[in-house]
DNA sequence: TGCCAGGCCTTCC
DNA sequence: GGAAGGCATGGC
């Protein structure tokens, strides 16, 4: 393929993983066909069946980058058919959802782009990322058109809340300030977080303004690979307490949902949260 | 107009 | 430790 690559993907859908909800920088160009701006360049990627084609600005080390964002070193298909038995109504979710998977991106970024999300939606929060990015981010150009990288600690280090602010983040602007300057002091050592154990990580995230329960875990399993954790928004809240819990008010306190799906669940617990949001805001279950 | 959005912080008990 | 209220902003 001419100035690309061709990867061959198996269980994996391109447009659910990436309409799912859990990252903010993808547009849909034309049918089956995305330009996202991920860590350190932007990606122009086509879905053809099995095969995903691949145009970037920066073609070093593409391949290994694709495969490693889009998680695709890993077998769903494998999991897909573990997760499927535990139960009809995941099951029943796959139906709409196989190929789902949880994206690998920047911690950083991650991070204050679920800062972003507490109490809000997630048109607004890609508007928030997306200026932040335009205003402080390195300019990349691509197709000849401008994109920008979501920027460095380090490049927001003269940013103030009101800075923040004028990005329309809301109530949020010092949360982000704070944040990034607990970066800034190194009192998140990012090179160590693959060493750390969940719960340890989990607890350090906790310390950061703007930084809950759902907002860590979001970030655990979107930028830290711990497919373990379970985030409970609004949404899965109520489709758990619907489904397992045979209430129809969104009535089930966390921590019982919490212990359900650590039993139920185990090791896949967050791909199967995953399904189970993209059907329910789908209004498919 | 009022309610909601991938919640969290602060205050108060 | 748990409950209640406030919070920016835009879409419906």
């Amino acid at each position: 393929m001419k100035n690309g690559i061709c990867i061959k993907t198996n269980c994996f859908n391109l447009k659910y993983t990436l309409e799912c909800g859990q990252c903010f920088r993808w547009n849909e160009v034309e049918e089956n066909t995305y330009i996202g701006v991920i860590k350190d360049r932007v990606l122009k990627v086509k879905q053809d069946k099995c095969n995903i084609y691949v145009t970037s600005n920066k073609m070093e080390n593409l391949e290994q980058v694709v495969k490693y964002y889009f998680d695709l070193n890993q077998d769903y298909e494998k999991i897909e058919n573990e997760i499927k038995n535990i139960d009809e109504h995941i099951n029943n979710a796959l139906k709409n959802s196989s190929g789902i998977r949880i994206l690998n991106q920047d911690f950083f970024e991650t991070l204050i782009s679920y800062i972003i999300s507490a109490n809000n939606n997630i048109p607004r929060i890609s508007k928030s990322v997306n200026e932040i990015s335009r205003k402080y981010g390195t300019k990349v150009i691509f197709e000849n058109e401008e994109y920008y990288l979501f920027p460095t600690a380090n490049q927001l280090k003269d940013v103030s809340i009101e800075d923040y602010r004028k990005c329309g983040v809301g109530f949020r602007d010092s949360y982000i300030y704070d944040t990034v300057n607990e970066i800034l002091a190194g009192n998140i050592d990012m090179d160590k977080i693959n060493e750390m154990p969940t719960d340890i990580l989990r607890q350090t995230l906790l310390k950061l303004k703007g930084v809950g329960p759902k907002v860590a875990d979001c970030i655990l399993l979107f930028s830290c690979q711990r497919g373990e954790v379970f985030p409970i928004d609004v949404w899965v809240e109520r489709v758990m307490s619907v489904l397992y819990f045979n209430e129809t008010h969104g009535k089930m306190k966390k921590k019982d949902i919490l212990k359900y799906a650590d039993e139920k669940f185990g090791k896949y617990s967050g791909i199967v949260q995953q399904h189970l949001f993209y059907n329910m805001r789908g209004k498919m279950i």
